[in-house]
DNA sequence: GCCGTTTTCGGCCCGACTGTTTTCAGTCG
């Protein structure tokens, strides 16, 4: 992708023009950097079609930066770059991420170093060579060497699933503690980014000393390597930092708002602020020196004229400007789901039989639940073949009647295989019998774009093909998303009423994000599911909720929140032109 | 270098913390 590219040459142009002392324009070019890796489009389609006026219309790309956009695709160089690098010809990147380091001192060091890149920088610390020099000293050359560990063990930004149970945990550690009054953890936690780089809680205690100790001698914690008044920040196991921030309850609100963030959203917000007179920080909103907000978000925004957007629509990616017009989406709730349509039983190998599986869809106040076995392709997960599907279904009869009474259905679905050709391997008359069908990839993921669009297209327009499991095929970290043209795929699901799927695995969260946002512009219709192969994993639907809520997804856009009547009519619908 | 309900010039988010200083620069979020 173009776009990453540019964005960083962008970042490493300001990094550089921090160094020369340069007001302001550092700013353009990360803020540049930051529209460029946001858009949804390629830059070289959006050249191709409009042209440099084209990249103009993007915000925050004016016209020089839209004259060097051009240069990078024409001839894969920018000129005013390669210039600027050679005053530091370093691994920026690479340095930059170890903590205390900014350009400044990453240019101190190349300069009087000779430091280019993060083993010159292990070397010169170890050598204590960094210690004698002007502007540092013995503890930043301590800290470098910790910071390198720690970058060495951490992997950069972590899965949300990763995070999850274990800020769970500490939220509850210290929920418990009587001196504390209010928490919250903020940041692109409580955005329900699918990657979170730092954990930040915030307090209101009436003991702040007492409640950091509790934060910095928690289980998991490796050091304790910042303290001060008001923050504590420790390094855990698993390679992520956790900041505690204590605030006072009137500025609660403001807090909340600020450290939620994104940065993007902040910075359109505060100019909002401004706009109307008024000064936003993390204490409050402020007329003069006058605090007239801060206890509360909703005091905030409402003082700003604002509707409170959801945190996990808080991108500067339009909920602004809907939220000054008081028109932002009613997003999906996990208390509108009412059942889970993909969920692995015993029969092909999970752990729970279906009656376990459907005694906990009951306890979370569920209606129904899909029970989607794997069919045969899938020897590895004991597929089923026909005759076991038909075993599975007397299973299911017999348990639908003993539920019939409290109102409770388990459908008869399963996981089928779409084949290189695009074909299922299960026959459509076995197909015929089962309520729905999930169709997913799971073999062959290294095909052309134009063959896996058509794999993917040819098993939509099978009329048993209910639900596409996890899309894109991505792994968050691990495996990027098969290669494919996902409006054709959009447009296809719409023609064929076929359903997509975000897959609330914590591995997958498939959909993206930002494919959700466009199924609900486009009309297509989703699933929350949870993938379950074992019943503690229905709980992922507050992970799959999250990221429905981050690609905009209304309660309508969903259908397993649903009522059973409903949703077996959507079932219907898709096989209307089945023979 | 970008942008516009202070609109083609003159603004640009801002406070905490750290480690180095001896009043502050750099970094972070």
């Amino acid at each position: 992708m173009n776009n990453s590219e540019i964005a960083k040459i962008f970042r490493e142009i300001a990094d550089i023009l921090e160094v020369r002392e340069i007001p302001h324009k550092p700013q353009a070019y990360r803020r540049a950097a930051l529209a460029l890796e946001g858009l949804e489009e390629d830059v070289a389609d959006i050249y191709a079609k409009g042209g440099k006026r084209a990249l103009e219309e993007i915000p925050g790309i004016g016209k020089s930066l839209a004259e060097k956009i051009e240069e990078f695709l024409l001839s894969g160089k920018i000129k005013k770059y390669e210039e600027l690098k050679k005053e530091l010809p370093v691994n920026l990147e690479e340095l930059t991420q170890v903590e205390g380091l900014g350009p400044k001192r990453v240019y101190v060091l190349y300069k009087k170093l000779g430091i280019k890149n993060l083993e010159d920088l292990e070397k010169a610390a170890k050598e204590h060579k960094i210690a004698k020099l002007e502007g540092f000293g013995p503890k930043s050359e301590e800290n470098i060497l910790q910071g390198i560990e720690f970058l060495k063990k951490s992997k950069g930004r972590i899965p949300l699933g990763v995070v999850y149970p274990i800020v769970q945990k500490v939220k509850k550690v210290l929920s418990n503690l009587k001196e504390v009054k209010k928490i919250e953890v903020v940041g692109s936690f409580r955005r329900r980014k699918e990657t979170v780089g730092d954990i930040d809680i915030l307090v209101v205690t009436s003991n702040p000393e007492k409640v950091m100790d509790v934060f910095c001698s928690l289980e998991g914690v490796v050091k304790v390597w910042g303290r001060g008044p008001k923050k504590a920040s420790v390094h855990m196991k698993e390679g992520f930092d956790m900041d505690l921030r204590v605030t006072d309850k009137e500025s609660f609100g403001a807090s909340l708002q600020y450290f939620t963030g994104s940065k993007a959203h902040n910075i359109a917000v505060r100019k909002i602020a401004i706009s109307k007179g008024l000064k936003l920080n993390e204490y409050g909103l402020f007329k003069g020196e006058k605090k007239i907000a801060g206890a509360t978000e909703e005091e905030i925004y409402q003082k700003l004229g604002m509707q409170v957007p959801p945190p996990e629509i808080r991108e500067d990616q339009g909920e602004v400007e809907l939220a000054l017009k008081h028109q932002l989406p009613k997003l999906v709730e996990l208390k509108d789901i009412k059942g889970d349509l993909h969920v692995h039983s015993n029969f092909d190998g999970g752990v729970d039989s279906i009656e376990t599986l459907a005694l906990k869809a009951q306890e979370l106040g569920y209606q129904y639940l899909g029970i989607s076995d794997h069919t045969k392709f899938l020897r590895i997960e004991r597929g089923l073949d026909e005759k076991q599907l038909e075993e599975e279904r007397k299973e299911i009869d017999k348990l639908n009647l003993k539920f019939k009474k409290i109102g409770f259905k388990i459908f008869q679905g399963a996981e089928v295989n779409i084949l290189r050709d695009g074909t299922l391997d299960i026959s459509d008359k076995a197909l015929a019998k089962l309520d729905y069908v999930i169709a997913g990839v799971h073999s062959n993921f290294n095909m052309s774009e134009k063959e896996m669009t058509a794999r993917i297209k040819r098993a939509m327009k099978n009329p048993y093909v209910t639900i596409i499991a996890h899309p894109t095929g991505r792994l968050i970290q691990k495996r990027e998303s098969y290669n494919f043209d996902f409006e054709e795929i959009l447009k296809t699901a719409k023609a064929t009423n076929t359903i997509l799927e975000i897959n609330s695995s914590p591995e997958r969260l498939d959909l993206p994000d930002k494919y959700i946002r466009f199924c609900v512009e486009q009309g297509v219709k989703l699933v929350i599911n949870t993938d379950t192969h074992h019943w503690q994993h229905l709980r992922y639907m507050e992970l799959g909720v999250g990221q429905a809520r981050r690609g905009w997804a209304k309660k309508e856009d969903i259908i397993n929140t649903y009522s059973t009547s409903e949703i077996e009519k959507v079932f219907k619908l898709k096989r209307k032109n089945a023979n």
